[in-house]
DNA sequence: TCAACAATGGCACGACCGTGCTTTTCGAGC
DNA sequence: GCTCGAAAAGCACGGTCGTGCCATTGTTGA
């Protein structure tokens, strides 16, 4: 990797970490710029405008989402396992891998009425998500683990609305049974799916 | 009402509308007054700050969220039926009332990680929220329509799952599905809580 | 080792931000 | 109808924003 690679990766890391507490707009170029040492300017000359970094920002958070939630995912055995590992891996995320909890939540409530390239973004990335979620709970319905007659996108959409659930009660109101909840709400959905 | 406070309704109404599309921050004082077709100082005098204002405005929501679904929420007969009402009032206020959507959802994530008076405020006004589902919960409990061992908090957490995932789901992703993915999940979450 | 080029910093710009101070306009009670 | 206080506007400030241009530093391949 070449000097100004790797500067932009540091550079990327840190702007995912930041965006992660203030947003994508409270995402500021000086104060990206001060946080890793750089000037404004020299800082800026990586990207094209604010806009794009904003983008690359966004691409950086997906890689590492991939790498430390979809990856393990697979890498359990196909069925319930696999959607528990999909959600217990998600809390991981959730809970260690920002400051700010996920990202994608902060980003999903920041541009859902800001049309722009960001918002396509962050929807193309909600979609392959929610794919993938019911994906792997069509796993569990393969395996015999689940109902056939599952609908694996409701399945997909009540365990988003799970994790959002986490995530409001865990990061605004730091509610102590936040996982509590959390996980008896999950167990009571994959009995209902159960076959 | 005088003509001042008058105007500040006024002022008042359009930044929660604003502010439920660009959030609290992105409300600005500047767009705030061209759009209330004021003079930029001549509105700040109806506020003594920004964050005076960004409280002011938070609590306007909360009065026509009152209106809007506290009330006819209780207008309802106890028990299941008004814990229906309730989310479909909720339903009405996240569809209907702001363009932005409901604009507690944006200030939670917006505030969750920034300390201060805001945070404050929104956290307050979720839990007395969350308080007031788990209350209608328990008026089913009494009634005898929900089993008598019913975890109230826990139904309140998990409704309040079902609304967060509908904003997701609606707003971003404006997903045609939405509606009945979230009614599906109500009725399953309501079937599991009858006597 | 040195030249070519990539990477970074310095500096300045126009725009908008929140916020004061002063002046003008307006509305209500005598 | 006048007066006086409230309401609104005018104007200016320091600061930060995103973004360009140009100089300087640092890295790398011949």
């Amino acid at each position: 990797m070449t000097k100004g690679a790797e500067t932009k990766a540091a550079i990327l890391d840190a702007a995912v970490a930041i965006a992660s507490e203030v947003g994508f707009t409270g995402l500021t170029i000086g104060q990206l710029a001060e946080h890793t040492g750089m000037s404004k300017s020299g800082l800026f000359a990586h990207f094209k405008s604010k806009e794009a970094m904003q983008l690359e920002t966004l691409e950086r958070a997906r890689e590492r989402f991939t790498d430390l939630v979809i990856r393990p995912t697979l890498a359990a055995p196909r069925g319930e396992a696999r959607v528990r590992a999909l959600f217990d891996k998600w809390l991981e995320w959730e809970t260690q891998a920002l400051q700010g909890g996920c990202i994608f939540v902060t980003a999903a409530t920041e541009f859902d009425d800001q049309p722009g390239p960001m918002r396509d973004a962050v929807l193309r990335s909600q979609q392959d998500w929610l794919e993938f979620v019911a994906t792997v709970a069509g796993t569990a319905v393969t395996d015999g683990d689940f109902r056939s007659d599952l609908d694996t996108e409701q399945v997909a959409f009540t365990l988003q609305g799970l994790m959002l659930g986490y995530h409001h009660a865990a990061r605004l109101m730091r509610d102590p049974k936040a996982l509590d909840h959390t996980r008896q709400a999950l167990d009571q959905l994959l009995e209902s799916c159960a076959a």
